[in-house]
DNA sequence: AACTAATTGAGGTACGTACCTCATGTCAAC
DNA sequence: GTTGACATGAGGTACGTACCTCAATTAGTT
């Protein structure tokens, strides 16, 4: 049996008062007394019953996750992995809230986090474009005290406590080098397409990509180009791309978001064959895949994502450190194969 | 705040012994009162506080992991997971136990796991081959009421409660596509090479990268050659192969321990660029990617696999049900890009 | 030595569930 | 109408921790 606040107060020879009051943090110890029990802990081994202290506590601890809330099929699949950790695991005295933040009104998500404090939230995962309003939000929240993950895009100004999602530079590499490895022809051009490069995982992956390709002399990678979420400008790019370059022989799809690139592609591309690889598996992704008008997507495995911030939030919250080789991301490969439908 | 055993009793109408009996299956409830109960559980949705009953127990779970006792960097690879789920997460009234099988002698794997019932295993997660001794030790655990997981490798013929592990006949096709996609030259023979064939994983993997090769005619899987741990034939298998077939272009590594064949492998290939494709990461297969003499490793995430068997004993437990898009253990596809280091 | 402030102990209640005993209720078979 | 089997209620204790109050002791300052 593990060793429980009795058996430290009999090791440390202090009353249960004192254990709680050092386990707790609670004034009115004296500096020998604390470190006493601390020695009796480390002795004994002890480690606090979370499923009773939860108990005990009878509080839920609210994490919240604050996503986009402009559709696209990848936030989706974030928002369904949320709702599925719900009841499940951790011990089940976790709730989960979403947050809808609309990127492109930085003020209003300023004003939401504002919102928040220690006595509403225990944590926050937040995925959101780099902004100063935003980022200062994010920084007077940590003050406060409560913990801020940084999801997916890395928040790089904001002072947050931790980022979760996987390296977008290696992510790029990844994609960089399978789109090389792919290719039949001998040389030729890939186009980099993406919905706006203000994000900041599309200018990483780009960089990425671009270590790989300057390893060789035959296949280049065309200028990065935007379609700004504008079904038609995506058609325009693609078309126009498709025309003016006759050595074209893939596309890679920087972005998080692939329908609209995607779409554009199958209308065009006919019988020609490029490699295509972009980002995120989703539902329509997958299709894709299936369908072989996706040889590869790079991805981040949603649930993995959410349910790491929650670990992560859940040990800033108890003071303990989460094992570090669980919480790393993995950059994931998917080809048909491999792929569950 | 969620509903609780009183909300319950108030809700039916009964006492607070009655829920008890229902929700622990207890007898002396008739009929009626039951299904009245069991309305009112579905009606306010009350989910059983597992922290709570954990606590009330006062009793650890405990789950225990058989894996072959035999040296091995995959194997080494799972005890470490093993050992790593120890302090975390799961609501910590749980424990892990692992318990060395020799799968050279069957009969000892068998005393072994007659020895466990319900009072001091409450689950078994079990890696082995296909054996009948050992398939009839596992079908009278199960009988005992130990609910048995297969792990990795799946006994077919036992009567198991479900199989944790990723699909081998899909990790070979994945295998056999990268293999012929990653090939610069126009045609070729790859060879495959594995530990036994009487393992069921390396055959369900051959009969994948089969599927694939089947639907093209340039490039050639030959047939399997064995090499039993044996470090002077695994030597001589490849030796022989460069020499014999000048249109070698490829080398499948089919089993889980790829040292062996790849050691031979860089001793005798030179400056001659083979497809190189092995199954599952370790510490030694990192480093053969990170070299170049591995082209892409095709793995499970044995921290996942682990984490998997534990969630699925706790829910047979505890009579829930996992959700399931998070028990799929994914085929993951590691090339020197995606890899961390 | 007297006083104040800081420290410590003793003891309680609560959380939600598991598991136990014992008393009382109900209904059907004889 | 008595017997007995079954159904149900009432009430208790326990798990390990959090958090509270109040009294008692000790240490430090004049």
């Amino acid at each position: 049996m593990k060793p429980t606040t009795k058996d430290l107060a009999r090791a440390a020879g202090v009353s249960l008062a004192t254990i709680d009051r050092v386990l707790n943090d609670r004034p009115g110890v004296a500096r020998k007394t604390k470190t006493a029990v601390e020695e009796a802990v480390r002795k004994l081994g002890y480690e606090r019953n979370q499923a009773a202290a939860a108990l005990s506590r009878n509080r839920y601890l609210r994490f919240i996750f604050a996503l986009p809330s402009a559709q696209g099929d990848f936030v989706m699949q974030i928002r369904k992995s949320v709702n599925e950790i719900e009841s499940n695991g951790f011990g089940s005295m976790l709730r989960y809230d979403l947050l809808n933040i609309d990127e492109t009104k930085p003020h209003d998500v300023a004003t939401a986090l504002s919102k928040l404090s220690k006595t509403n939230c225990d944590g926050l995962a937040i995925m959101a474009i780099e902004h100063p309003e935003i980022r200062d939000a994010i920084t007077r929240l940590t003050e406060r005290g409560v913990p801020v993950i940084s999801l997916i895009s890395y928040q790089s100004a904001a002072n947050v406590s931790a980022f979760v999602g996987i390296p977008n530079l290696q992510a790029g590499q990844t994609a960089g080098q399978l789109m090389l490895r792919f290719q039949k022809n001998k040389s030729g051009s890939i186009a980099a397409i993406t919905t706006t490069i203000s994000s900041n995982d599309s200018v990483e992956r780009r960089r990425g990509a671009d270590l790989v390709f300057s390893n060789q002399k035959t296949f280049q990678l065309l200028p990065t180009t935007e379609h700004f979420n504008d079904p038609h400008r995506a058609d325009d790019i693609v078309r126009k791309l498709i025309k003016a370059r006759p050595d074209l022989c893939g596309i890679y799809i920087l972005g998080s978001e692939a329908r609209l690139p995607l779409e554009a592609m199958n209308r065009y591309a006919n019988d020609k064959k490029f490699v295509v690889i972009a980002h995120e598996l989703t539902e329509f992704t997958k299709t894709q895949l299936a369908d072989g008008h996706l040889d590869a997507v790079i991805s981040q495995n949603t649930g993995h994502l959410v349910r790491s911030c929650v670990r992560r939030l859940k040990a800033m919250y108890e003071g303990t450190t989460p094992i570090s080789s669980q919480e790393q991301v993995r950059i994931e490969i998917l080809i048909k194969e491999n792929t569950y439908y």
